[in-house]
DNA sequence: ATCCAGGTCTGTT
DNA sequence: AACAGACATGGA
């Protein structure tokens, strides 16, 4: 067990319930357990104290890097909330959120998984998917599911993945993991590439369009300009910058890219935790 | 029952 | 380039 001093840009329940997550539980209160890169954390937060059941080897070697820590959140949200009113309350009302790097296998599987679905229903897809292909671990709390890799999954057909019901996704899946264990997506490559080219190859894949490339970017990469446009996000837009008119996707893009000057991707996530929880649009 | 969900693909204008 | 429908599945 470890602690760790943070700021006010580190609230371990919306880290997690912005909607970036898929593989958490929420035990109670202020302690949950994530499953990342085959491990399972458990994390209580105590006001500034953040306890994480793990060597100091762990938090040095893994979870720095997965939480973020070495970026200074205070610094851009002063920036944010400086912009407009309704920016402001959205992240004055979501502080705490950080931008996760999650492994860019499980992103590029999760977010093929994610559209056209709700996020409980994406959840229980993810789950399904390492009950029945990951590996299981035995810790103190009990048993859990790592994310399956590549290898595990090259053999798996179109028709398995009809069964784990994934519906017309299936051969999105199908097509990512190929293109991965043929090396035609390869994340190292991928990690070194200017944003536009990143996007691109992302989008070789069948399945794979701009909004779920960007996720990609954003929560494995950790590239924070870069502004996923989903419905909440579009809704979000259109209600505080656009008199709720319906403009086209390519009119807002362009507009967050330049409104937000760089930081567009976490003004993304307050904004689209802020909507979804308020339904704003609907 | 009908609509919708962190979209994308395909086929028409 | 812009727009409609289809696409599986499950919850409201």
């Amino acid at each position: 067990m470890i602690e760790i001093l943070v700021d006010d840009c580190f609230l371990i329940g919306q880290i997690l319930e912005c909607g970036q997550s898929f593989r958490y539980k929420h035990i109670e209160n202020n302690i949950y357990d994530i499953i990342a890169y085959d491990k399972r954390l458990r994390i209580n937060q105590v006001g500034k104290h953040v306890y994480m059941d793990c060597s100091i080897e762990d938090y040095n070697s893994l979870w720095v890097r997965y939480f973020d820590m070495d970026r200074n959140y205070e610094q851009i949200q002063s920036i944010l909330v400086k912009m407009d009113p309704i920016l402001k309350k959205a992240v004055i009302e979501k502080r705490g959120l950080r931008i996760l790097r999650q492994a860019p296998f499980e992103m590029l599987l999760t977010f093929i998984l994610s559209q056209n679905k709700a996020i409980p229903q994406i959840k229980v897809l993810v789950e399904r998917l390492c009950e029945t292909y990951g590996q299981v671990v035995l810790d103190q709390y009990g048993t859990y599911y790592t994310f399956p890799t590549v290898d595990r999954l090259v053999d798996v057909s179109v028709e398995d993945w009809r069964r784990l019901k994934v519906g017309f996704r299936a051969p999105y899946l199908y097509d990512a993991i190929q293109k991965v264990a043929q090396g035609v997506i390869d994340f190292i490559t991928i990690e070194k590439m200017l944003d536009n080219s990143a996007r691109d190859r992302l989008m070789e894949i069948s399945g794979v369009g701009q909004k779920v490339a960007d996720c990609i970017l954003l929560f494995a990469f950790g590239r924070i300009e870069v502004f996923p446009l989903d419905v909440w996000v579009r809704r979000m837009m259109t209600h505080a910058y656009f008199n709720d008119q319906n403009v086209s996707d390519q009119i807002i893009l362009e507009f967050a890219d330049r409104y937000f000057k760089g930081f567009g991707g976490l003004a993304q996530q307050y904004l689209f935790y802020y909507a979804r929880d308020h339904q704003i649009g609907k």
